[in-house]
DNA sequence: ACAGCCATGTAACTTGTTACATGATTTT
DNA sequence: AAAATCATGTAACAAGTTACATGGCTGT
């Protein structure tokens, strides 16, 4: 949703074509993520099916113009306006396998959270080297860049400390008091009171 | 990629019907996640296209076994030796919602800031209060529900770590100075030497 | 001429996700 | 009988992503 939502955004400047569109969303982004220009048009077809953008017709250079609709604005505004919500559907690929793999019987999980904190180790050494070493001196493009890379960096410093977290927590366990085995026992027919856990977040 | 991994990895375990794999996942995963039962069928209908799991006949009860196969076996190996990487093309919805931000005249980014401060720390104080209070005497499930709920703890943390730091890094600038306008020029034909940017990550 | 980028597009595919249909069983 | 759950499935869709085809233009 959120490259969609960027290119929208984008589009609220002023009409873009497509390949224009792909150049102001590096600049804007520090050229952090990399988009191949068939998701431009992609999304551009997508969002022309959602009313939100119209397309122009080609100028003398063949270029196709794109142009937002009052609808579109209406979407960018609330979208800016609207913080980004971490539901309780949002998955984390690293905590879900972490909690799966911790309760596999048969699986070392200790040496999992090893190699895991390794990976992220190495990846925190590759953001801070990439970092731009000062704040105050470049170009906006510059300040983007370093402020998207801080946030992994953040995200990063989280996920090293939270395998600490876990793997004290585990080690203070038998690997046998957490390893669930499949439950043999089919679930009860009719209403079996499962205990349904309290939601957490909105 | 991580429901479709988790399953599967549960399925290592032994054999399991379509809804008794979700009842594994929820106790697996401390019921933190909703996973929609359809969604189980769906994923193991493509576990079975790509040769990982072989779906049995239906027992007396009319329970359909699904089994693993050893392709399936050796790819929850490979699961649980590499760890996860979040590797350049990882977008972090909020980070790219606020670089566009950032360089959007005409757009109060502070005030984006702020709205997404108050609800990060909404999220943060509903789970802490959803965190379980002790750590040590719960059963499995317990224990994985934490593990998780923690997680997403120290994402949140970071996160608010991140958006204060944005503030601060924003706040020195003037807004004219990160606002980035669509550029006009449009890109020259031909090679133009465009400054490719160092990649982050691997 | 050739390499390489500019530029538009299409087709296919992945994972995740939901809505819906269907029927059996069981508790109230 | 009604409600709720167990259980299996189907059909569709969203967003992201990639591979490929096509042609024009430009610098070497």
């Amino acid at each position: 949703m959120s490259v969609r939502q960027s290119l929208l955004a984008i589009l609220d400047q002023g009409p873009c074509y497509g390949y224009q569109l792909r150049a102001e969303f590096d600049r804007r982004t520090g050229s952090t993520w990399p988009l191949n220009v068939g998701q431009i048009y992609n999304t551009l077809e997508r969002l022309e099916r959602d009313g939100l953008v119209e397309r122009g017709a080609p100028d003398e250079h063949g270029h196709v113009y794109w142009q937002i609709t009052p609808a579109g604005t209406a979407d960018v505004a609330s979208w800016l306006s609207e913080p980004v919500t971490r539901g309780t559907a949002t998955r984390d690929e690293l905590a879900m396998k972490l909690a799966v793999a911790a309760t596999l019987p048969g699986v070392d999980v200790a040496s999992v959270i090893r190699a895991q904190r390794a990976e992220t180790l190495r990846r925190l050494r590759c953001l801070t080297a990439a970092s731009p070493t000062v704040d105050a001196d470049g170009d906006a493009e510059e300040l983007a860049r370093s402020l998207v890379i801080d946030s992994m960096v953040f995200a990063a410093e989280a996920e090293m400390r939270w395998l600490e977290h876990a793997e004290q927590r585990l080690a203070a366990h038998p690997q046998h008091a957490l390893a669930l085995s499949l439950a043999t026992e089919r679930p009860k027919r009719g209403r079996p009171a499962r205990a349904q856990a309290a939601k957490v977040g909105a």
